[in-house]
DNA sequence: TTATAATATTCGATAGTTCTAATATTATAA
DNA sequence: TTATAATATTAGAACTATCGAATATTATAA
C-alpha cells in the first residue's frame, strides 16, 4: 500500500490547518494577498511567530508568497482551501448545535 | 472578538483530521458504517489505539456511533467531511505536481 | 558603505500528541 | 452466575508543535 504515504501527506496538510492563528491568516487572505506586516497587525501576534506560521503553510502548499521590495506578500494557493475550511466550519457548527439540543432536554 | 474561540474550535476539528490513521478511517467510512472490528482489520492497527482515534473523531463531531449488541458501528456525521477531505487532497496533489515541475528544470 | 525596515531562522522551554501495555466496561451466551 | 467477545479507558514513555527572545538575512535609502 503506497496509500500510507498519501495519508501521511494529507495528515500533514490538516496539521498545517490545525492552529487558530493559521486559520485566521487564511481568513484574512480570502479577499486577496496581504503583506506579513499587514497580517501581523490584523492578528495581534509576534512577527517571528507569524513568520513561522507562514512558513508552515507555504511548505505545505497552502499559501504562496512573492516579494515586492522590502515586503513579502502572501496569498492562498487555491480557492479550494476556502471551500474546505468553510465545510469544516459547517460540520463544527452542526456539532455545536447538536450539543445544545442535547443540553436543552 | 469572540471569533478567537471559533478559530480554536475550528483548529481542533482540523487537529482531529491531522492523523493518517484517522484519515484512513474516514476513507473506510465513505460507503457506510463499519464496526470497530472491521475497521481494525482494515487499518492493521491495535484495538486500543483505534478506539482512541475513534473517540477523538466522535468528540469533534466527525463521526457518530451506535451500538448493536456487542458491536459498535461508526459512520461519518456528514458527507461534507468527504468533500472537505477531497478538496484538501486536491490541494496536496497540486502542490506535489508543482514540486515535480520545479525539480524537472 | 552604513543604517534601517521587513522578514526569516534558530534555540530552548513548555505543552500537546501518539503509541503500547494493562485494565476496565458492556453485552451476550453457556 | 460465570465466561467470553467487543470496545473503552488509563498511564507513562517517546515524539512533535508552539511560543518568545535573540540573531540573521534581504532590500532599500542616506
Amino acid at each position: 500500500m503506497a496509500d500510507r504515504q498519501l495519508y501521511e501527506l494529507h495528515a500533514s496538510i490538516c496539521q498545517a490547518l490545525a492552529n487558530p492563528k493559521r486559520l485566521e491568516v487564511i481568513d484574512r487572505l480570502r479577499d486577496g494577498e496581504k503583506s506579513v506586516t499587514e497580517l501581523a497587525e490584523a492578528l495581534q501576534i509576534g512577527q517571528a511567530n507569524l513568520s513561522q506560521h507562514l512558513t508552515v503553510m507555504r511548505q505545505k502548499g497552502i499559501v504562496r508568497s512573492r516579494r515586492e521590495g522590502l515586503n513579502i506578500y502572501y496569498r492562498l494557493s487555491s480557492p479550494k482551501i476556502i471551500t474546505a475550511c468553510d465545510l469544516m466550519r459547517q460540520v463544527l457548527l452542526e456539532h455545536l448545535e447538536a450539543g445544545i439540543e442535547l443540553a436543552r432536554r
